[in-house]
DNA sequence: CGCCGGATTTAA
DNA sequence: TAAATCCGGCGA
């Protein structure tokens, strides 16, 4: 993991790494990056508030917050501290506690599709905003640790942007494991 | 202080 | 295709 670099190298780092609750494993298959106040799209765009605070401070860390009024996204905190980068998780598979996860998703069954979005890895892990600013690289709690790197990887853009600017279609900003099922709009997205 | 709209999910 | 359902950030 090179969480202390920019979120577009780092993003692709985290694609495979699994994210540790108690009894759940998941491992991550896609993500997305998002930049500092250059970054239109990014949280960061209006500069430090009470809620992107996070995004300021040490790599390893998350940021939490409440979308839609209905999920919470997890994001991992990345570059330098002093400077605004976080990666959102958009996708991943279970490795281990699927009973747990089911419950928490309130699903039936396992399908490829079960923690794919955002809000559904977060409901998979149980989480809300006391996860907020917590130290994935310190034991306890929700951890971050190194997993299986996906053999391929694939690269797109954004989702869930209802704009494109130039910036938005100058590099890939959505990263997906080439293995994996476990993404949306799959078809959209290229080999890095 | 009130309004607008969003890094989404689910069901009809 | 729309509803669910909050709250951050901006304009007044």
């Amino acid at each position: 993991m090179h969480l202390n670099a920019p979120p577009q190298f780092a993003a692709p780092a985290l694609l495979g790494c699994l994210l540790v609750r108690d009894e759940v494993t998941l491992r991550i298959t896609e993500v997305e990056a998002y930049g500092g106040p250059e970054d239109s799209a990014s949280h960061a765009r209006h500069g430090r508030t009470a809620r992107n605070a996070p995004m300021w401070g040490p790599p390893g860390r998350a940021y939490l917050y409440f979308c839609y009024g209905v999920h919470w996204m997890l994001n991992v905190v990345t570059g330098p501290e002093g400077e605004a980068s976080a990666v959102l998780i958009r996708g991943a598979e279970v490795m281990a506690g699927l009973g747990c996860v089911l419950a928490q998703r309130k699903a039936a069954k396992e399908t490829p599709q079960l923690c794919a979005g955002p809000g559904k890895v977060a409901q998979a892990l149980g989480l809300d905003g006391a996860f907020d600013g917590h130290d994935l690289l310190a034991p306890g709690g929700l951890e971050l640790r190194a997993g299986l790197p996906p053999r391929t990887i694939l690269t797109g853009h954004r989702l869930g942007i209802g704009f494109a600017t130039a910036e938005h279609r100058a590099r890939p900003w959505r990263f997906a494991a080439g293995d994996s099922l476990a993404v949306l709009q799959r078809k959209a997205l290229h080999p890095l």
